[in-house]
This record gives structure tokens, C-alpha cells and sequence, in this order.
DNA sequence: CATAGTTACGGGCATATGAGACTATCATCC
DNA sequence: GGATGATAGTCTCATATGCCCGTAACTATG
């Protein structure tokens, strides 16, 4: 038997990113079922909500809010935009900064959506305890919070052999 | 003022499945980079870990394994097949399942990038503690096995004004 | 004021994720 | 053995996620 064994006691089974990982996807599902009828995702709620409940900001503090990628916000924004439910201007102060606002519409299908919402959360406490939900959602905090440290990039060897590389170098 | 208000207390603040996904993209954005180098995501390491660790299976298994929809393994093992980490074939009792296989490049591949995952874990842990680490994978572990309720399809009135409908009724 | 550095986004690329419809195959049941 | 139903994957579409690079705009510095 050729194979290199790893140990056991390093595999995805124990890789607190898989784990956590597949926790979001699972939760995730169930919180887009819920949804389902509604026409936003998980995603676009938390979106919406943010900007109901703080207010008109810059994408820069949206990413911030929820954690993401400037560019990823960029993205998410679109299909929101594109349907009307928020508003996206260049900022008067700062010409680089854009205004994220949400619209009236934006608000009627956040509340509209707010009763599928609530039933996900119960539907997910009433299998998890909402005092277990509780703990997670605070343990998630402190993970969300937790300074990790700076990565020196280094390279393997077997990317030498060059798996897909961005761009040709031009 | 018009905006109508939402009870505070059940924002995206405190929502179980933004907080999950938040954790879950600050992690893997972690992991991601310390990965950089290896040509491997964090979810590719994973997908190979478990074909590394388990042998070879199907996309079914896989896909159960790594709480993930069937058609996302199929997605995401195409760029592993494509770089040819993992070789998937007919198999031959029931010629509806596909067998996915290791190969040796994915062992090397594999093996080449595990210094970069321990380092990743390393640093999380560094933030996070083993103990809390320890802690959290055991309670992803519980949201993942959480036996979640049926849900009973609805449809908010704010649907009716048609955002967003797949497919036009054919 | 010119210019160099920084910051905020947009565009393009590649992967990640899952729903819905469809196809091929297997299993039943009559 | 043919209709019927269930199962494993695929194909298509839409969103989600984040990187790199380029551009516009602001800031600091000489």
C-alpha cells in the first residue's frame, strides 16, 4: 500500500474551517428554504437588515458589517439594485465613496420577508435550543472578532508544476 | 418618520445564519490564504482530504460527507478532475453511480499543501485556543447533525409582485 | 502646484453553492 | 416484459465569494 497516511487526528473531520464550513452550508440551506418564497436569500436579508436597521453607508462599511470582501459586496449589491430594492450613489463629500441606501421597496420585502425569517430561527432552535443557538451565535462573534495572525506567503513545491495560474503574463 | 421599525433584537446582529456565514467567510478567507500557494482552496484541501482518507466513493457519499448538495460536488470536483487530482468513472455494478478516486497527483498535492494548512490552524488557534477551537468544531458538529424541521412552503404577498422568477412558465 | 502614496470601487476571472428540469439507469410490480 | 417509480448525476441559471488589476479621487509632501 503506497498511499502516504496522514494522520487521522488532522483531517477534515477535525479542520475547524471544514467544520465550520459546512455548518454555514447546512444552516444556509435551511435558512433559503425558509426564504424560498420570499425572492431574497439568506444572504440579501442580512443585507437589507443591515442597511434597515443602521442606516445608509458606504460599501466599505457594508463589507465591514458583514464581513466580506469589498468586491464581493459590489457584487451582491446588483442584483438588489437591479431590482430596486436599494439605491446606489457616488457620495457628495467623497466622489470615490458610493451611498448604499435602501428603498421603500427594499423595506416592504425585508418585512414582507420577516415572518419566513422567524420561522427559519424557530425551526432552527427548536432543533438546536435557543439557548444553544444563543452560545453559537456568540461563539460565532468571537470567532468574527478573533485576531488572527499575519501569513508570510511562501510557496510549495508542488505548485511549481504550475496549477491554474491567473492571467498570462502579459 | 416612515421607516418602519424592526424589534432590534432580531437583526442581522443576532441572527444565527449571518453570524454562521460571517464566521464562516472570516475563516476561510484565513484558510485561503495561508492555502495560497499550495493552487489549493480550502475546500478542494477538504474534498482531497476526504478522498485521501476514506477512499474512493461517490458524489452521493460525498456529498453527504461534506453536508453539501450533490450538484455542487459535481461542480466542484470539475476543476480537480480537470487538473487531474481525482479521476471520476462510471462504476461498473450500477452504471448511475460515479466513483471518484485520489489519484497520485492529488496525494502529492495533497501532502504538499498540509504544512499550509497546519499553519492556518495554527494561527487560528493562536487566536482562538486549542481549547475553544476544540470547543467550536464539536459545536459545529452539533449543527450539522441538528435534525431540522420540515418546512412548509409559503409565499409572502410581496412575492406576488415578481422578483426574480426562474425558467418563463414553458 | 506637481507628484507620490492611499483609498474606494469597478471589471474580469475562477471557484462555491444550490434550485429546478432533464436523462440514464436501476428496481418493482403486475 | 413493459409501465411505474425511485435514484445518481448532469445541465442551466442565478447568486455568493474573493483575488488581482486598473481607474478615479482624495491626501500628504516637497
Amino acid at each position: 500500500m503506497a498511499r502516504r497516511s496522514f494522520p487521522t487526528s488532522d483531517f477534515p473531520q477535525n479542520c475547524t474551517c471544514s467544520q465550520l464550513r459546512r455548518a454555514a452550508r447546512r444552516v444556509s440551506r435551511y435558512y433559503d428554504l425558509c426564504l424560498a418564497g420570499t425572492g431574497l436569500k439568506s444572504t440579501q436579508y442580512s443585507l437589507l437588515g443591515f442597511l434597515a436597521s443602521e442606516g445608509p453607508m458606504t460599501m466599505a462599511n457594508l463589507a465591514n458589517i458583514m464581513t466580506m470582501d469589498r468586491a464581493t459586496v459590489g457584487h451582491n449589491l446588483r442584483p438588489l439594485e437591479r431590482d430596486g430594492l436599494l439605491k446606489i450613489r457616488v457620495s457628495e463629500e467623497d466622489r470615490r465613496v458610493r451611498q448604499v441606501t435602501i428603498t421603500d421597496r427594499g423595506q416592504e420585502m425585508l418585512f414582507a420577508a420577516h415572518p419566513a425569517w422567524q420561522k427559519a430561527r424557530a425551526g432552527f432552535e427548536s432543533a438546536f435550543s435557543v439557548r444553544e443557538a444563543g452560545h453559537l451565535r456568540e461563539l460565532m462573534k468571537r470567532v468574527i472578532d478573533a485576531p488572527l495572525p499575519e501569513v508570510g506567503l511562501e510557496q510549495t513545491d508542488a505548485t511549481a508544476s504550475g496549477r491554474r495560474r491567473r492571467r498570462k503574463p502579459s
